[in-house]
DNA sequence: TTGCTCACTTGCTTTTTGCAAGTTAGTGAT
DNA sequence: ATCACTAACTTGCAAAAAGCAAGTGAGCAA
């Protein structure tokens, strides 16, 4: 841990390039190491490897030997790791506001953004 | 960019170690170079100097000459940078929830609170 | 027992980060 | 005008992390 800063403890658990991207597949739905292996950003066996391990030292993340074949590692979000998804929601939400052509349903976005609205001015005004 | 998905891109710009406690310091309010050297985390002066190039190259950030001292920069967030707000809020309810002792003042976080349930409740329907 | 899949591990190269020591430009005092 | 000082970088090199290709070992199915 680098300071007793929020964001920064927040960062120390996913704050490089490739963590969140696990989180987000498992939050898609993908339960095995090929899947995440399979994402479309390509990351490679070892980098994937130790993430999962790190995230499931940190409890974000748990896993199980697949019954059915058990050469297979099934793996989830605790409810710590489920607790990101409003951080997802968030980036889902600017990445849609500033680039053109991205893939998000537009009804998800419309509930999204009267959270959004109320939330920067509950901050403004702390800043201010 | 690495690929299409909102999250990938959202973290092409701040999926690092550094990028987002930048923004974290801009938004308290430090605006000069200086002062997020200053920082509790301490970046290196190379780190910074790159980070801020890119955050002003990607829009995020903006800067200008302090008049009243003309060798000092005074940096700032735009308003894509502002609308990032969202995301640090969540990291810090994040936080909050599974750090004990970190400095969040509770009346903030109960703000927060109901909104962040609500949006779990949007998102996890979703995924069912 | 052979061959296949799956989840890793290993070894090596390239890229990024971290650290210390400059460099350049404005400022204020002499 | 020059000197010391401060602030914002830049540079060079070492250490750490990421990227890539090629293994390895455990289950399973024929």
């Amino acid at each position: 841990m680098r300071s007793d800063c929020p964001v920064s403890y927040a960062l120390d658990f996913f704050g490089d390039k490739w963590t969140f991207l696990v989180i987000r597949d498992l939050l898609e739905g993908k339960k095995f190491y090929k899947d995440f292996l399979g994402s479309k950003e390509g990351i490679a066996t070892n980098i994937l490897s130790d993430r999962l391990k790190k995230l499931e030292v940190n409890g974000i993340v748990e896993s199980k030997v697949y019954e059915k074949l058990k050469t297979m590692k099934q793996y989830s979000l605790t409810p710590k790791g489920k607790d990101l998804i409003p951080i997802v929601v968030e980036m889902m939400a600017w990445s849609a506001k500033y680039k053109t052509g991205l893939a998000i349903r537009r009804d998800f976005l419309d509930k999204v953004e009267n959270n959004r609205a109320q939330l920067i001015r509950n901050i403004e005004a702390r800043l201010a």
